[in-house]
DNA sequence: TTCGTTATTCGTCGTATTACGAATAAACGA
DNA sequence: TCGTTTATTCGTAATACGACGAATAACGAA
């Protein structure tokens, strides 16, 4: 992925919308960390996912999956997704997998989006 | 895209974490419009997008497209994407357009996002 | 009206996503 | 050891995404 080519800006155009211009820096790391969470936020599931997973603080794979009306093949590849991207957590419970949310990433979540 | 199914929950199943389960209601709704507005920002560019044009409070197309090293017309792809999410608006002036924010759409991820 | 400027839409290409079922791996109990 | 249970990985198919350049539309100025 490029970054973005930081070239002069602010012509002296705006239209739509009042107010002055406030200062602007590019950051291209924090762009790609909100992005990638985002993605791994971009699908109605993964949000059930991520919420549930809250709820109940930490279950199994299984589980997951019976509240979900697509193949457990499929649930797998959503909760890959979130663990990719640093979501949740899966660690081995016998022959289960437990999952569980990854609170500092959901902070940065937070934070990222509330300084938009 | 269908909604989850509420079946039987928390088989008395809990490894990794620790601390009680909490209550979880489905929000079928909630997720679908929270995963819209994250599909929306999926990609570094339109992220990049956003804030630039909330630092310039309103700007042209072609400013936006002069700032990112991608064809104009790929921009402007992002640009539908960014509005069909309702996250900017954009209405015509003169032989060009000016893009602002939607700031309502903008409080709603922050509510959503900060609900998690 | 015609021309130049600006942005979008169209057609295309390669890749990624989402989904499924089948096959595989890993752990435990009989 | 041999099944059973559980979850992931694999192979496949349909669709969506991201990118480009060419074509189109919309407006203002000459």
């Amino acid at each position: 992925m490029n970054e973005p080519t930081q070239a002069p800006v602010n012509q002296g155009a705006a239209a739509c919308c009042s107010g002055a211009p406030a200062a602007f820096t590019a950051q291209p790391e924090d762009d790609e960390r909100l992005a990638a969470l985002c993605k791994a936020l971009a699908h109605p599931h993964r949000v059930y996912i991520l919420r549930f997973l809250m709820a109940q603080r930490a279950c199994f794979a299984g589980e997951i999956a019976e509240q979900l009306p697509v193949a457990a093949s499929t649930v797998s590849q959503h909760l890959t997704q979130l663990r990719d991207a640093g979501l949740i957590k899966g660690e081995v419970d016998g022959p289960r997998r437990c999952y569980c949310v990854a609170p500092e990433a959901l902070a940065q979540l937070k934070t990222l989006v509330g300084a938009l």
